[in-house]
DNA sequence: CGGCTGATTGAATCAGATCAACTGCTGTGG
DNA sequence: CCACAGCAGTTGATCTGATTCAATCAGCCG
């Protein structure tokens, strides 16, 4: 909680790499800090928002909810992720709402102080620049699953990209399956389903939150909508 | 073509908001001038992208294309406006297609050279973020209709934003309905049905590509999801 | 006057959502 | 320590919004 101690989160940072160690001081200068438990909201979609946030600890969930209440995910966030600057640099009301999935701690970066700091130093603008554009292209790919891809193929993509992530053909599930349901842009039910027709054509198999790879060529032509299931 | 001229039309870009003259001068002259015919692709998704462009005249779509040939319009972009810049600052691959709409007039920036001003005038890393930001912003939207929404809704919510924009009741298409279908997300017989619904439901009087409303209120419900066609 | 492209309409089909029932696990309190 | 409440997950039956396929129509240009 103190000083040294949030230096050593900001220099593990990918948003502020390459920083002097002194201006990494500001920035924990500024920042404010707070603890949440699971299943507590950050802020909700349309709020006013006056600074940004930092995944010190735990994982937030970023989402937006229909009128009927239905839930689509847009982003999980985890240690050293930033949320929320959307708001800091565009209008200022956050486009999405924020709610832990466990136990958090978050680091908050007032705008005001945050742009003062960012006049100074060029390079975190361009880090800034980088992030935005990186979420930018997640964006368009978000756009492309959901609209020109079918659920099958989706699930396919997320499974390579979590093997991928780790380097093996066997991972468990970053999120439960409901909350995978959200983040896919279906149901549980369809999810469940679907993850039994992988299962029974030997694509992957499933145990719990336990996946296995089996045919990985297979998923990936599932992934490009070359075959279906 | 000459130096005046495109100064002139830098002085109009929104991005380029309060920038001084000195600086424009700088931007007038790193920039390439490019002229296409209607229907020319400017990049494909995946291509390297050494820089970002800007509408002179004209007008470009973005846009997402699926292995079975079905496409999906992110944006589109007309006079004043910038494209292609994630390649700049994240990765080096445009995420998306860009193709013009109509015979254009494009600038080219090259991105060694845009970063090398950009380090210089801190204003204009402010105003790309704030761009960014919005781009964002305008995702987040758009993965709420796909995922959280139906048609209707979609093409309700594009109606109210045409009237607002225009602050009229009465508006014309700004693109073919063709086109307008691969913008929502859907195909042109859905959008030809939705259409005549909302007609003969009285929410609107649509003749060709000339749309007035007439229920601005249903309009408004159908858009939010509480009511439905 | 053809012939092309965009738009419309109808019928059939399909992917996925909804509704409902059931299983199994976990954690809590008697 | 067991019972049961409660929630995540699964499975089945049904429904529906939207796509697909097919045919027709309207406008426009050469």
């Amino acid at each position: 909680m103190n000083t040294q101690h949030i230096m050593d989160i900001l220099k593990r940072v990918d948003l502020f790499d390459g920083l002097s160690d002194a201006y990494l001081e500001a920035l924990g200068g500024i920042a404010r800090h707070m603890s949440l438990d699971k299943g507590q909201t950050v802020f909700f979609a349309g709020d006013a928002g006056n600074g940004f946030y930092l995944v010190r600890s735990g994982r937030v969930k970023i989402f937006k909810s229909s009128f009927s209440g239905k839930e689509h995910i847009l982003h999980v966030f985890g240690f050293g992720e930033a949320f929320g600057e959307v708001a800091v640099f565009a209008g200022d009301k956050f486009p999405a709402s924020a709610m832990t999935l466990a136990a958090s701690e978050l680091l908050f970066f007032p705008r005001k102080a945050f742009l003062e700091l960012l006049a100074k130093e060029p390079e975190l603008a361009l880090q800034m620049l980088a992030l935005l554009s990186k979420r930018l292209r997640s964006f368009v790919n978000k756009v492309e699953e959901l609209s020109l891809k079918e659920v099958p193929a989706r699930l396919a993509g997320h499974f390579l990209l979590l093997a991928a992530s780790g380097n093996t053909s066997t991972f468990h599930l970053d999120l439960s399956k409901t909350e995978l349901s959200k983040y896919l842009g279906t149901i549980p039910e369809t999810l469940s389903r679907v993850l039994k027709k992988m299962d029974d054509q030997g694509l992957i198999h499933g145990n719990g939150a336990e996946i296995e790879i089996i045919d990985m060529q297979g998923l990936e032509e599932l992934a490009e909508g070359v075959s279906k299931l």
